[in-house]
DNA sequence: GCGGACTGCTTACCT
DNA sequence: ACAGGTAAGCAGTCCGCG
């Protein structure tokens, strides 16, 4: 089995809608590209002050929403001039709608469809359908609002009608993708209708642009001017205020229910873009003024419901309102808080939906969500960060600790109160202006790529935004979107067999490491292996089992899927393109010193924004959740991952270069000389139209045989470290240090004969460590382990483990623990065997064995890989052990 | 009733 | 609420043991 194609046999075209449909129905109009007609009404354009307005100037579209009064989508432009969201409703009767694959007259016939009380019209559409690749008609529901068509009661069209298409897609989102409309982009309002400003690329660009990209087709190269236009623009300066409410309440409770909102608002801290500083505190009896010196203005108010119409106020002023935990604390609190003392609700900016707050004419964003998500916290912020506290993101981003209370809120001097309140603020408008307003503009740019509006971009996670722009894509071509059933029955049986137990299919390989010191190791890897196999091999849940009997033996290695070879497959354009667009564009330039460090930094925002689509590219296709779930699309990629990595370990060894190690996209090379590595590059290139990097030197690899461990020194001593205990998160600090001690003295070693005197070292340390834990000599917080408790204590029903014996210890004494807590606790000799740190009285109740134990494996993972064996180069325990050991 | 061999659960990592 | 693969430690169970 191999396979025939390659980067040349390439289709270099897709077939347009225009050509399936002229070819294979013998329609002759097309019905589906039709853009709405716009019928002007009387202008509903509103500006966010309240007054109506007929022109808007030029302004950023930042979301879009739907407005249940007016029945209409709304959208939000922000004004980078007058700092200001204006909303425009849509004008053109733009109706919700889904599809049908009966013919009217059967649709007619449905009971409760032409009667529903939601029901208009319905039309005769033509669509492209991939799975069946054909051209079909289809009759379109329309409804006169968006809950008849999916709502959830149950007698809403989609689940009358026998099968619905399209009608899980948000009324505002179906909105976005019909009319094309550019998320992130100017646009103007002129005689109450929308209008697009069009960014034009310089023409210096789309020469470099075309002559970069002049090999590939034309089809191609539109895609990519499409994103350059998209991503060549920078965004605008955002306009915004971080806010955060303290409330004080008799029973201390995690966080009050804001449904109830029975206690008062003492406080709320205001962080503006422009400067501003403040804190409102409600004056209490009984309350001291406190010394302590806050640096922001202070305003006393005597009545909370005054206070809060003054925070009402500033939530109109500025366009973008930043919370941390906003959608489910501080907004609905201000909200429900408001109409508990009397405040009429169209006197309340804030609008509570399903699951989210909104500023009814501005743009919230809780940032709780944003960094809570996977995509984010690992490759835009390279995992700096764990918990997801507002204190803990803090300290890692910015280094900002949190202000320490002891007291409940209600006990706080007004100071005390204020600094601590405020601090909140600054962390959130800290977080959103570290780096030149990085996260705005990752924010921005991401709405732009992947067509959602901000307020849904920052409350979803990867899978929804990739949803979106293949969405979008399916529009623009006029594709009918698959349903999730249909794609799953006609693509997906799966042929491969996860070696994990439970799995859906095949994932990576990874090449059994040679147990060693090895000298001279360049590691090469195929930069961003997955999209680039998508791109080159045409990977696209249509075009896998195509209906063209010539593919068939177009095999992907180690299943029975084939690959189309006539047609271009949507995935493989998208994310093709955008894979060059990220490499051959924005991350050479962002580091082009002959660019302004203004623009170096842009292009490394946009660089950071495409990585983080580029790498959810491949696992949202094996996610349950995902709109376009296709696992066979997965298991097709991680197969060709499999078998490219395979063939290049053959070719390199039939060079006469010796693999010691590699996972998945890598490969750990011994010695290779210079024109062995070229020669394997040139190699991969050829025959696997796949690009094979460099990526790193290192002056030696020590290897054990457990994969996904190892330990790499650089040529200036860096040591890099890889899977091994010692880098554990979880384990105590002592543990660590001198674990990084280890390296340090690793980090030294030049030659083989280093090795040597490293290892006396070692043994130095390990025994040094080894006593300091027998004596008792370290201190408690060092001898923590810190595990995350990913459920609550009573979730853990198979097993109870360690971390969940210390947390329900806790909850005996009446603190709170919940799921995403990091607990801390230490080993003992009494009972359960552990105990959390903050119940521990003495160093006596520690089991020094259990440490010596841990101790022993960290080091001797490391040190089996060099070839020594602890036990024996340190002599027996006994002879140099100051203390006897507990058992003994 | 105890202990070793084994399996399964859980967490944290790698790509 | 993007994937699968790997290591490690512990919890719990099975089984033999006159």
């Amino acid at each position: 089995m191999s396979l025939v194609f390659n980067e040349k046999k390439m289709p270099s075209k897709t077939h347009t809608l225009m050509d399936f449909l002229a070819k294979k129905t013998n329609e002759g109009k097309i019905a589906v590209e039709e853009e709405h007609v716009e019928e002007i009404q009387p202008s509903k354009v509103k500006t966010s002050r309240g007054e109506e307005v007929k022109d808007i100037p030029l302004s950023y579209l930042i979301s879009a929403t739907y407005d249940g009064e007016r029945g209409a989508v709304c959208l939000k432009l922000y004004n980078e001039t007058e700092q200001k969201i204006y909303l425009w409703y849509d004008n053109t009767d733009y109706k919700p709608y889904c599809l049908s694959d009966l013919p009217p007259e059967e649709v007619k016939e449905v009971p409760g469809i032409i009667n529903h009380p939601g029901f208009q019209r319905l039309e005769i559409v033509e669509k492209y359908d991939s799975l069946n690749y054909r051209g079909k008609l289809m009759t379109k529901i329309v409804a006169k609002d968006p809950l008849s068509i999916g709502g959830r009661i149950g007698n809403s069209i989609r689940d009358i009608l026998p099968k619905a298409w399209e009608a899980d897609i948000k009324f505002h989102e179906n909105y976005v993708f019909d009319r094309r409309l550019k998320v992130g982009m100017p646009y103007k309002v002129e005689d109450s209708k929308l209008i697009p400003v069009e960014y034009e690329l310089p023409d210096e660009v789309l020469r470099i642009i075309k002559s970069i990209f002049k090999d590939e087709p034309e089809e191609y190269v539109e895609y990519v001017i499409r994103w350059l236009s998209l991503l060549e623009l920078k965004v605008p300066k955002i306009s915004r205020l971080a806010v955060d409410i303290e409330v004080a309440g008799e029973v201390i409770t995690r966080v009050p229910n804001p449904k109830e909102a029975k206690d008062p608002i003492v406080a709320v801290s205001l962080i503006g873009s422009d400067g501003l500083r403040k804190v409102i505190l409600l004056k209490r009896k009984g309350v001291e003024e406190g010394v302590e010196d806050v640096d922001a203005e202070i305003e006393y108010f005597d009545s909370e419901k005054e206070l809060i119409l003054k925070v009402f106020n500033y939530l109109e002023k500025y366009p973008f309102i930043l919370t941390f935990n906003g959608d489910d604390f501080d907004l609905p609190y201000l909200y429900y808080r408001a109409r508990r003392l009397g405040v009429e609700v169209d006197k309340i900016p804030i609008e509570r939906g399903r699951d989210s707050t909104l500023i009814k004419n501005g743009v919230h964003i809780d940032l709780y969500k944003f960094f809570f998500n996977k995509s984010i916290q690992v490759y835009a912020f390279g995992q700096k960060y764990r918990e997801n506290t507002l204190d803990e993101i803090g300290d890692a981003l910015l280094g900002m600790g949190k202000v320490d209370i002891e007291i409940p809120i209600s006990e706080l001097t007004y100071m005390e109160l204020a600094k601590y309140c405020l601090r909140d603020s600054e962390i959130v408008y800290g977080l959103t202006s570290m780096n030149n307003d990085l996260v705005m503009k990752l924010i921005l740019v991401l709405a732009r790529i992947t067509s959602t509006p901000v307020e849904d971009l920052t409350r979803q996670g990867i899978s929804n935004w990739i949803r979106n722009m293949m969405l979008y894509e399916h529009r623009v071509r006029g594709w009918l979107i698959p349903r999730k059933e249909d794609l799953l029955a006609i693509k997906g049986k799966i042929t491969t067999k996860a070696i994990i137990e439970g799995k859906k299919y095949r994932g990576g390989e990874v090449i059994t490491p040679k147990p060693g010191v090895h000298f001279n190791v360049a590691v090469l890897d195929f930069q961003s292996m997955y999209p680039s196999i998508v791109r080159q091999y045409n990977i696209s849940y249509e075009t896998l089992n195509c209906n063209h009997q010539e593919c068939r033996s177009n095999i992907v290695p180690g299943t029975t899927h084939w690959i189309c070879t006539k047609d271009r497959g949507l995935t493989s354009l998208l994310i093709g393109s955008l894979k060059d667009v990220r490499v051959k564009w924005y991350k050479p330039r962002s580091k082009d010193k002959s660019l302004s460090s203004e623009v170096r930094e842009w292009y490394n925002v946009v660089q950071s924004s495409l990585k983080v689509i580029l790498n959810a590219s491949y696992g949202v296709f094996g996610a349950e959740n995902f709109a376009l779930y296709c696992p066979t699309v997965a298991e097709a990629i991680t197969s060709i991952g499999r078998y490219v990595i395979t063939r290049t370990v053959e070719k390199a060894e039939s060079l006469g270069v010796e693999v010691i190690y590699g996972d998945t996209d890598s490969l750990f090379l011994k010695s290779p000389t210079k024109s062995q590595i070229e020669a394997l590059m040139n190699w991969a290139e050829k025959e696997l139209g796949m690009e094979l990097d460099i990526d790193r030197i290192y002056r030696y690899v020590v290897l054990s045989s457990r994969k996904k461990n190892y330990l790499g020194v650089y040529q200036d001593g860096t040591v890099d470290v890889k899977g091994l205990t010692g880098k554990k998160r979880h384990i105590p600090d002592f543990i660590k240090d001198a674990f990084m001690e280890m390296m340090k003295i690793l980090g030294s070693v030049n030659s083989f004969e280093d090795f040597e005197k490293a290892k006396e070292s070692i043994i130095e340390l390990y025994k040094e460590s080894y006593n300091r834990i027998k004596r008792g000599n370290v201190p408690i917080d060092k001898l923590a382990f810190k595990v995350m408790l990913s459920r609550s204590p009573e979730g853990y029903v198979k097993t109870t483990p360690q971390h969940v014996k210390a947390a329900l210890l806790l909850k005996q004494k009446g603190i709170d623990v919940r799921a995403g807590d990091i607990i801390s606790f230490v080993k003992v000799a009494t009972d359960p065997g552990v105990k959390p740190i903050q119940l521990i009285r003495s160093t006596s109740e520690i089991d020094t064995d259990k440490y010596i134990e841990y101790l022993e494996s960290t080091f001797e993972q490391v040190l089996d890989a060099l070839d020594i064996d602890l036990i024996s180069m340190a002599g027996s325990r006994s002879l140099w052990s100051f203390m006897p050991s507990k058992k003994q």
